[in-house]
DNA sequence: GTCTATACACCGATAGAC
DNA sequence: GTCTATCGGTGTATAGAC
């Protein structure tokens, strides 16, 4: 547009900066762990001492945190891919979304610690990056209305029963499927007690 | 015993010590949080030098790993003691006990942090200090056995739940009931589906 | 024998030269 | 835009005072 680019240029070549270091940052915490994740190390990953990444983020946490948002981000777009893919009888668009949360959880062990289990001491995400999680729990609760649960309970049962079967499979039998294979059936279990008109004898203690 | 008692004395002295700066750690860290465990810190809680530490545990990890094994001793003793405070019909008692692992996370997050979340960057249990937990696991499938709960995959089920339960308020309701409440009512489902002569239609998916 | 003093290698982060 | 230099912190090892 105009015949000195220089200010979009620098933005745009910052921004595939960033966004080199991200991948980097992945790369290392796969190999290294989530906690080894050093200004250090991942400067010289990506050819910068230390000091300079401070010119893409502001602090390490922040680094954190954009890695939290693309997570995020591409646990959305799986849901909606999973929901998408396949027939559309509710309790089956149900099944595939949370098949599509384990596989999440499971295939890369350091995204779901970092997502869902709260073990770099002193981060929490930002709204924005925190945006796409509120997003996907607003998603599961039409889903869940959509086969007939419409008690918010409910909804905390679903989400204490998955979060519990994924940090279970993690820390349990990592690689395995122990936990994986228990979701059709707790679905199961769990639609028999709280989807309505199915409700039993069992279930109305004082 | 000995006209040379020095040695008994010592160790004696020594294992006040150590009970003294178990003290401090779980003061410190229940005031600051489990990650902000330094020796210096811990060191002057005690009166001694960080250095000093040393001569009664080898590393920081063993701190951690003590705290862990008395976390998961005082864990089974509730255990025993919510069995044996009741009516013996199975299902209270397994009620009592869920009640009483709830309670004990919730209270002190910072001990279910340590004993349930791997939150600490390169630490991992001793055996000995693990011991409890395989314990109470096994203590666990007796109590469902005692249900009419015989599937091992059944058990899995259970433990996903009740983690996920607690997990969930400690992250995302800390201080309140939202997901405690929900405990009866879990148990109602899971015994419906899995107790011995109450399966149903719904459950036979191929 | 127990503690203090000192040191090392690492960490995240900042200031300022070029 | 990247560097060097530096700061205050960490866990931990060792030497030596008493």
């Amino acid at each position: 547009m105009s015949v000195l680019p220089s200010r979009d240029r620098r933005a745009e070549r910052a921004e595939a900066t960033r966004g080199q270091i991200l991948d980097a940052a992945w790369a290392l915490v796969r190999a290294e762990g989530l906690a080894a994740l050093t200004m250090r190390g991942l400067g010289a990953r990506v050819g910068l001492r230390a000091q300079s990444l401070y010119l893409y983020f502001p602090s390490k946490h922040a680094i954190y945190d954009a890695m939290f948002g693309e997570a995020g981000r591409d646990l959305v777009a799986r849901w909606s891919a999973a929901a998408a893919a396949g027939p559309q009888e509710p309790v089956a668009v149900l099944r595939r979304r949370s098949a599509a949360y384990l596989q999440f959880c499971v295939e890369d062990p350091v995204r779901h610690q970092l997502l869902f289990q709260r073990t770099i001491p002193g981060f929490e995400p930002s709204p924005e990056s925190y945006a796409p999680a509120v997003e996907g729990l607003e998603d599961l609760q039409a889903r869940l209305r959509a086969c007939g649960v419409d008690d918010p309970r409910a909804w905390d049962v679903w989400t204490a029963m998955f979060a519990g079967l994924a940090a279970q499979q993690n820390a349990n039998d990592p690689g395995g499927d122990r936990w994986l294979r228990l979701a059709d059936e707790i679905t199961d279990m769990f639609l028999a007690r709280y989807a309505r008109g199915t409700r039993r004898e069992g279930e109305d203690r004082s």
